[in-house]
RNA sequence: GCCCGGGUGGCGGAAUUGGUAGACGCAUUGGACUUAAAAUCCAAUGGGCCGUAAGGUCCGUGCCGGUUCGAGUCCGGCCCCGGGCACCA
């Protein structure tokens, strides 16, 4: 053994003997119980960054760990190589996405494998693989064929001078992110998936994931999803227009019905303009039509932006009060949601209130708070709380919650509407006019309509040579060897399908393709899936809360009912750690603050990132990068290396040697009981992914071992021990040095597959605990106990404590609380 | 505006169910080793007051109040920071 410690030495050695040994690659074993843990995969930018490295070290640390268990534990990694960025640097650096993205996952490949992570490297996955999105690709045209997956049109936005869809995310402040041009909406022919069939399953899974998922994920989830219960109801018009006879409205608020003073439209509602024709109001009301349908979905939703509206000239009638309601159109109301007609409530609707108020519109309260009344014209607000129905006819009188109701009920006997609900949810538009994705398996002919791509055609392969302007829109629609094909129904001219599916497609699923990446009749081998899935421990970082992981859990679904897996919810545990930053903001290019994984590595390898990323903070908060915390973390293993090294000579001869606790001095039983509390501590830490306690845990039994004494044998025992049980509870959080030095303590086996250490729970238990002594709840004294000290032994060494005696001597004890191996507490 | 997190030393953070607040690490200071430095090792380190000292004593977990023998932890009311959603009727 060297006297100083080589992390890049050690690393190299160890990382040689796992892969040799393939110590990391698993096959189903039905005499093993399986565990499943997964990290979220990593799109190839070109370099691993400090949050992968914390990601992956967590799932390191928790499959380490359960492989010691005896688990037979699976922990795979691949590729999410689909995306924008490759296909940028084509057109910016005139290379090809693929070559791009191949070389960028080498790379990468390269820095994992230098961070020593245990995965099975055997069930690598790229999802730009033909292989991969073939697979994808059927099952669109199963999803195609039951109306899982759809055509239609819809509002996107528009780069006029790139030619091309943006994403929200893409639209910086109205403009295009790439050409800064103004981005219009614009009506776009896309595919959709059918997620909103799966919306009360999306719920009712969020109840069965209360106790692996964190609250606030599944709270997001909810809110996404946004289901809200209320009532439909039908508004007639007073005179039918252009065939339109009534307004249906969505109201949540059926309470306050009989307080509608009028009903908004949205502008892009189609009987928006039938319903202005021949009104004198038409030429205004189409002008405001035309101008609040050219702004961006942006500029209209953009903070601060006024509500207004136009009369319409037409008027309906309230069915419950038979009241005339004036109909306007405004800019506030979204087409998108519910029926895009609303009932206007201003005295119990902060909206409302603010358009009547520009406007001029009547306001009528018909819901009195308890123990106050409240009148028009002195309200500074809409009212929107619970009360007392009032004008409301028979209503009034009645609880608006009751009243909610109640309503409805009048509504649905009548035929004037009916209980509603509605969610928030859109369907999944997967449509990408874009080259770098998996191609939507679909073609147009003539004769025979839209037609999937039948099993025998796929994959629907890339073409290769493409060229990339960033210009004219697709690149896939311009190459006539791709477009042009022939019907496999009727032999005629039929053209392909040019738009690629979204990136998140490939990662709903890739965790099932894990479990069998080579198998070639399917997405994945229900026999083999069905050992393995579903995921154990999922880890991945808090912004995947809503997008990836809710269609990932809808996906899932979908695989369920075409019978592809057996599987309701892909993830049992969601783990959410949270970001690394840097001088309290996160690591960024343009702030300049990035640390790069690599010199960290080069400077004092990977067990003390790993030591460090584990042990400065929890792991579901963020992580302050310190410069000079993992000095320390090295510090840390260069102690432990070095205290091997010294004291190696002295504890040679004594290993497997069991110390006779009853002939040792105090203060080796001291140490023989914290090694065994430590053990406790470390695993049960690890039990609940509290790394950096765990880690902590191990620093301060080192500190107690170099502290520690031994002369005489059955000391040298207890220190070969202790130093022992240090090296294997290291194993889990820094595998390298722990190998290493496991080793050098003249093992022959490694600590890979070694079952994990467990405490002595007569040591530990057998313990004499600290007392505390109060008096008036304030400590004055601490006496050692026995830990089944009886509750009358306790009060009485309290009270012969000299220096509890000084506080309570002279005064009336009026009480005396006991808590067993805890505290004796005098009130006096 | 709504919904989640979170406020503990100079800093990152500990404190299973209410029971010694500040584990562990960083930084700082002092000391040892050294010709010297680095590295390493040892010690001190929340604040105030009393004491030459050993020590004693009071205050202290964002703020105010409550429950309790006892509150960082529970309850009520506020303040601040971070994140998510946001004209969803």
């Amino acid at each position: 053994m060297k006297e100083a410690y080589n992390p890049q030495e050690v690393e190299r050695k160890w990382q040689y003997i796992w892969s040799e040994k393939r110590v990391y690659e698993v096959t189903e074993d039905h005499n093993k119980e399986k565990y499943y843990v997964l990290e979220m995969f990593p799109y190839p930018s070109g370099r691993i960054h400090m949050g992968h490295v914390r990601n992956y070290t967590i799932g390191d640390v928790i499959a380490r760990y359960k492989r010691t268990l005896g688990f037979n534990v699976l922990h795979p990694i691949g590729w999410d190589a689909f995306g924008l960025p490759a296909e940028n640097a084509a057109i910016e650096r005139g290379v090809h996405p693929a070559k791009w993205t191949y070389e960028n996952i080498a790379q990468m490949k390269a820095q994992l494998k230098r961070l020593g992570f245990s995965y099975d490297w055997d069930r690598e996955i790229t999802t730009s693989d033909p292989n991969y999105y073939k697979w994808e690709q059927m099952a669109f045209t199963r999803m195609f064929d039951r109306g899982l997956a759809y055509k239609r049109s819809s509002v996107v936005n528009w780069c006029p001078s790139c030619e091309t869809v943006l994403a929200n995310e893409q639209v910086e402040a109205g403009g295009c992110w790439r050409c800064k041009s103004s981005v219009t909406q614009r009506e776009l022919e896309g595919w959709f998936f059918k997620i909103t069939d799966y919306t009360e399953q999306l719920l009712d899974g969020c109840e069965r994931l209360k106790d692996g998922w964190p609250e606030r994920v599944l709270t997001m989830q909810r809110n996404w999803i946004g289901k809200s219960t209320g009532a439909e109801i039908g508004f007639p018009l007073e005179e039918t227009i252009e065939g339109v006879r009534s307004l249906r409205i969505f109201t949540t608020r059926p309470d306050t019905v009989f307080g509608v003073t009028f009903v908004c439209i949205a502008p892009e509602h189609p009987t928006s303009e039938r319903i202005v024709k021949g009104k004198p109001q038409e030429k205004e009301a189409l002008q405001f039509i035309q101008r609040i349908n050219r702004q961006s979905n942006v500029e209209r939703v953009a903070e601060g932006v006024k509500k207004e509206g136009v009369f319409t000239g037409a008027y309906c009638i309230n069915p419950f009060s038979a009241e005339r309601i004036p109909i306007y159109i405004a800019n506030f109301v979204l087409m998108e949601y519910g029926t895009g007609v609303i009932m206007c409530v201003p005295a119990h609707d902060q909206r409302d209130f603010e358009f009547a108020k520009e406007y001029c519109l009547h306001i009528k309260v018909v819901i009195q708070p308890e123990g106050d009344v409240i009148n028009p014209d002195d309200m500074k607000c809409a009212y929107e709380d619970v009360g007392t129905m009032v004008n409301s006819g028979e209503f009034s009188g009645l609880p608006s919650e009751i009243g909610k109701k109640k309503v409805i009920e009048y509504a649905e006997t009548r035929g004037l509407g009916k209980r509603q609900i509605n969610y928030r949810l859109r369907d999944w538009g997967i449509s990408r006019q874009r080259y770098w994705g998996a191609p939507i398996p679909i073609i147009y002919c003539g004769k025979c309509g839209t037609l999937a791509v039948p099993d025998n055609e796929l994959p629907v392969e890339l073409p290769m040579d493409v060229e990339f302007t960033g210009k004219g829109g697709s690149p896939l629609a311009k190459i006539e060897r791709f477009v042009n094909t022939k019907c496999h129904k009727c032999g005629g001219d039929a053209r392909r399908e040019t738009d690629t599916m979204d990136t998140f497609v490939e990662s709903s699923w890739y965790f099932l393709r894990y479990t069998s990446p080579d198998f070639e009749k399917g997405m994945l081998d229900g026999v083999r899936g069905k050992y393995w899935l579903p995921v154990d421990q999922y880890i991945g970082g808090i912004e995947h809360a809503i997008l990836h992981l809710l269609y990932a859990r809808f996906y899932t679904k979908v695989l369920r009912d075409l019978g592809m897996c057996d599987l309701d919810e892909p993830f049992i545990n969601l783990l959410t750690q949270g970001m690394v930053i840097k001088d309290g903001a996160k690591m960024s290019k343009s702030l300049g603050n990035i640390v790069d994984p690599d010199d960290m590595i080069a400077k004092y390898g990977s067990d003390t990132v790993r030591i460090f990323m584990l042990f400065a903070s929890p792991v579901e908060r963020d992580l302050d990068w310190s410069d000079e915390g993992i000095e320390g973390a090295y510090r840390f293993l260069n102690r432990v290396w070095r205290l091997v090294y010294e004291v190696m000579k002295k504890i040679e001869d004594f290993k497997g040697v069991k110390p006779n606790i009853t002939l040792i001095s105090d203060t080796a039983r001291d140490l023989l009981i914290k090694v065994h509390k430590t053990i406790k501590k470390v695993t049960e830490d690890l039990e609940r992914f509290r790394f950096n306690t765990g880690v902590a845990a191990i620093m301060e039994l080192l500190n107690a071992v170099s502290r520690s004494q031994s002369n005489g044998n059955d000391e040298k025992a207890v220190l070969r021990e202790a130093i022992e049980t240090i090296v294997r509870l290291l194993y889990p959080f820094a595998p390298h040095i722990a190998e290493e030095q496991w080793e050098s303590l003249g093992h022959e086996e490694t600590l890979v597959d070694k079952p994990w250490i467990e405490w002595d729970r007569e040591i530990v238990g057998s313990t004499a605990v600290i007392v505390v002594l109060q008096v008036n709840g304030k400590v004055r004294s601490q006496v050692f106990m026995d830990p089944d000290t009886t509750e009358e032994e306790m009060k009485q060494a309290a009270f012969s404590d000299e220096r509890v005696k000084s506080y309570i001597s002279g005064k009336e004890i009026k009480k005396v609380v006991v808590v067993p191996k805890k505290l004796v507490n005098i009130v006096v």
